[in-house]
DNA sequence: GGTAAAGTTGACCATTCGGTCAATTCAGGT
DNA sequence: ACCTGAATTGACCGAATGGTCAACTTTACC
């Protein structure tokens, strides 16, 4: 017993397919948190059991713990992992494209997390309902400066007439908003809509109509200085 | 012991104020029931602890046990009254009025809610996060019938050039979306902005910005035929 | 003021769950 | 084949928690 309980995140970045050696731990703790993912996701902290997350990876639950000093020790390892995903995606708002484009794009990129991602999107929103109580300092640190960052360039974009004039904060709270609850409220708007194929009637069809009306509300124009587009 | 464990929300709107006999146990019943939304919206069903409640309410665990047979009870209680409360709000959207109008209303009102019931909002959010097991029926039923109806509405005013064309399912998700973030999502809110008065701040200051930008996202025209306006 | 029901309370029980541990198996190096 | 450390497993423990209960107090009504 020595690389036992680590705890690091290690090396959670895709690696370049199967590298040379996976480590027969490392395969192990990677089952874990990905099971750990889906259950805190639907149960939350309190409600997700340890067993319950063994089951889903496929090992008792003593090996769980054998690999993750404690239940929280794994949650602070999810949830962190959930983090960094979010603000990857968050990612480069292009700045020097014309404004409509950029965050078409990045609102197009945002729902795409919700799809592919869920259980990540879900896991992050009741982090925060909940209080934020592990991850505020990364919202009131990074996260911040990341969001007076960009919105120096929203301040441009309304001076020259091109966006809104809305709080850059608040425009970012509502494209987060509108595109996390197609994660978040899934149940809901399966319920509503009675959707059979919940990825392809809401993402594929619906999911335009609603990027467009982001967009619009934003006021976004597409600058006519420079009629490049990106690819 | 005879009217103990009636669980009938039995008369929960707003009393006249203090009617005639309010009752002991009645009085009891709502200050439960009011501890409990605010743990159960914090911690979620299985990290709230019956003690807990107890404690906010002012009495002993057991007494709590004593007007609700059982935690899953009390919890069964809170949701649906959380979730008329959603319902209500909904309520009347002006359908004969000029367009823009009747949705800024709405979105206010919306907007109004989670700004003095934020527990509810966000305990009625972590139903949906993990599934609906309670409310999925209501959400399948009432709740759809209720967009079905108000759709049709909306599919008329799009007809007349009066909104943009966007799937009045969708035109919903949205406005619940923008107006319950700020409610469920108020730590990673208060975070970003780092706002010291949340209530002032976020709700006076830049909540108008936003309605502007949703009414404008989902193009909604005033009636220029009708020009009275509504109180 | 007496009585019966409603309400209050803390002690108590059974269960569940996170976490530990000793025993055992597996994998790789020599 | 042997050895060593990593990995696996199920039995087990203590703490916490939902729920019960019996004793006690308050309230309402005659």
């Amino acid at each position: 017993m020595e690389a036992r309980h680590a705890n690091e995140p290690a090396r959670l970045d895709r690696i370049g397919a199967t590298t040379s050696n996976p480590g027969v731990g490392e395969r192990q703790r990677e089952r874990i948190i990905r099971a750990a993912t889906v259950v805190f996701s639907r149960k939350g902290y309190d409600g997700a059991r340890v067993e319950a997350i063994a089951r889903k990876a496929g090992m008792p639950k003593g090996n769980v713990l054998y690999y993750f000093k404690s239940k929280k020790a794994l949650y602070r390892v999810v949830i962190k992992q959930v983090l960094s995903l979010w603000l990857e995606a968050l990612g480069n708002v292009a700045v020097d494209g014309n404004p409509e484009e950029a965050i078409r794009q990045y609102v197009n990129r945002k729902l795409a997390l919700s799809r592919n991602h869920p259980e990540a999107s879900r896991l992050f929103a009741m982090e925060v309902i909940s209080g934020a109580p592990i991850i505020n300092d990364h919202l009131s640190g990074e996260l911040r400066r990341w969001v007076e960052e960009k919105g120096r360039v929203f301040k441009k974009w309304q001076e020259e007439g091109l966006m809104a004039k809305i709080d850059p904060a608040h425009a970012f709270f509502m494209i987060w908003a509108v595109t996390q609850t197609y994660a978040d409220f899934e149940a809901q708007i399966q319920a509503v809509t009675g959707a059979k194929d919940y990825d392809q009637e809401i993402y594929s069809d619906a999911a335009g109509e609603v990027v467009d009306a982001l967009v619009r509300g934003l006021g976004l124009k597409r600058d006519q200085g420079s009629s490049l587009q990106s690819a």
